[in-house]
DNA sequence: CTGTTAGCGCGTTCAA
DNA sequence: TTGAACGCGCTAACAG
């Protein structure tokens, strides 16, 4: 009876071996991979999977993708200039709550990191492979603006990770960047602190500007003063070299904000080598808490950012644009929350 | 004569539409596509291209993967208990590697996180949508082994990273995780230190164990005396815990490594809670020096490993399986270097 | 160099 | 409930 499937000439089993092989046809096979219980009976419906198990049989995605006219696959693309696309942890969270939440819905994920100076030979956007997109943009405004109006013009289901919708049939999800920093920023005044100095990155980008101008809003309400100091690449030594001027020419703050964790981390570290305590002398705060902040003594004050639920909730729209037709929202904002901590 | 292409009913332009807008046959405009130029004059190749560009076509990968057998895509699967499969650094820097590698040369990346409890659904696995696979396994032994049996009967080009090649048709690319123990612990013996404490997860995994086989070479080589300490999750409170316990029943060591950075900084946190001085009362080292050990004070002693490489080379290696039929060899091992710090 | 034909594996459609 | 025909978009293999 087991006389052994007719291979494919692909060296893979298809269909029609799987049926052949269960005595049935083809299209009775399809029925009970696909679920269509009603369209086969229980008997048959055991044997056929019985026949799948046994042969190890595995359906050719791109067949049924070319027939179906739908991808059941999504495409997550970063765009950052280092290639290292995947450094912040930031990214990583959004990229396995898509990944997770995709997965789940049967869906796969296609990953490319994209670096702006080689727009090329970017197989996501140069075939048709997926039923839509998340963008997961950094890098300054030109660069961002340029991929985006590259992705709009594809007319295909688009999500934004951290930026502002640029079109009705763009959904953004983002967090509440702006509250997470009134809520530093009033800790820090009401405290006492009048003179604060935020570290920023050295190129501006969407998030950046709402911590700031949360900020901004703080100071002149509660009489603050507030120092802009951009800390180029972000890294320990550019921010520490910033931080080392800006107090060498304005003296010590009050209080200095890191436009993230690490600018924070390695701003304490400057104030510890200078002998200057944290937070007797200078309160210090971060932003985007995630694990590493956990290592940094004296404990940072920051807020965490829940990213790896913004992936998840971006995969949802996107699943939700590509199989209904519409994003529950267009702006999707995610609330933070506030992490205390001694270092503040 | 622009008179407009006749779309198709996917809304998606094909072959048909640009070559009746060009006026050639499809055939042709494959050719051009493909870059075939000894099949197409240079006149009509233009004019293709032209075309090609005017109307924004984008080849349907589906039907191309269909036709020619060939899915010009691999999968990079990781396993890992937890939903946050991208939160090691480690990871992520090979996931980039891979990905960068392929995008180079036109491959698409497939990316999946599978826990050990849900082997079920994973598209990755239950379909044939890709030319090959690597998988980066972590977690205890059985349930790597019951993934890469799975792995394995799939009949599919296969890397794995930190792993030994289980089989002459599977590619291991792996670090030299015991030669960079062997140089941490000589550095540490050589500058007196006798009572070694090393910090292990507590799930063993095969570069844990090559890390603590290399300790225990040098140790019982140089007349040193090892203990090891496991640490449950590796967080920063499981590793304090497990650091305090063993102190207490031991006394302090000469010297603490850390099977991994964060294991280390952990450490280095503890003592400094305690008052105990580092380097000089007790050394600390880590393993696997990423950005984050840069902010540890004291700076600490590491070794570096080249993630990034690790990914581009296990891409390149698949795609050699794929597209020549072997691998250039099964067991590749990468050096790490030493990183010089102030924590030893 | 261009045009024609055929078929990759699957799922829809209709007829039985 | 099942069977047969057809075609999704593309490309290999030829014929002109």
């Amino acid at each position: 009876m087991n006389s052994g499937p007719k291979l494919a000439r692909s060296g893979n089993l298809t269909l029609k071996d799987v049926a052949l092989e269960a005595g049935v046809t083809p299209m009775t096979v399809s029925n009970v991979l696909n679920g269509r219980d009603t369209e086969v009976g229980a008997e048959t419906r055991e044997r056929v999977k019985a026949t799948i198990d046994r042969l190890g049989y595995r359906p050719h995605a791109s067949a049924r993708r070319l027939r179906s006219q739908r991808s059941f696959a999504i495409g997550v693309l970063v765009l950052d200039d280092v290639p290292q696309f995947l450094n912040d942890p930031f990214t990583t969270q959004v990229v396995a709550g898509i990944s997770n939440f995709a997965t789940e819905c049967n869906y796969s994920v296609l990953l490319q990191g994209v670096r702006s100076d080689s727009l090329v030979r970017v197989p996501l956007l140069s075939q048709v492979q997926t039923d839509g997109v998340c963008a997961i943009l950094s890098g300054p405004q030109s660069q961002r603006e340029t991929l985006l109006q590259r992705l709009i013009k594809l007319h295909m289901p688009l999500v934004l990770i951290q930026e502002r919708s640029a079109n009705d049939d763009v959904c953004a999800v983002r967090q509440d960047d702006r509250g997470g920093a009134v809520e530093i920023a009033r800790y820090l005044v009401s405290r006492g602190a009048s003179r604060l100095m935020f570290l920023a990155p050295g190129q501006e980008w969407p998030a950046i500007t709402e911590r700031i101008d949360g900020v901004r809003e703080v100071c002149s309400e509660m009489g603050a003063d507030l120092r802009l100091v951009f800390c180029g690449a972000e890294t320990l030594e550019d921010t520490q070299r910033a931080v080392r001027v800006a107090i060498e020419e304005n003296g010590l703050p009050d209080a200095i904000m890191g436009g993230n964790d690490r600018m924070a981390m390695a701003a304490i570290q400057f104030l510890d080598s200078k002998g200057i305590q944290v937070p007797g002398e200078v309160r210090v705060t971060g932003f985007n808490g995630f694990d590493f902040a956990a290592y940094s003594r004296p404990s940072l004050v920051t807020v965490r950012s829940e990213a790896y639920e913004m992936g998840h909730r971006a995969a949802k729209e996107l699943l939700a644009r590509i199989e209904t037709g519409q994003f529950s929202a267009s702006d999707i904002v995610l609330p933070v929350s506030f992490i205390p901590g001694n270092s503040a």
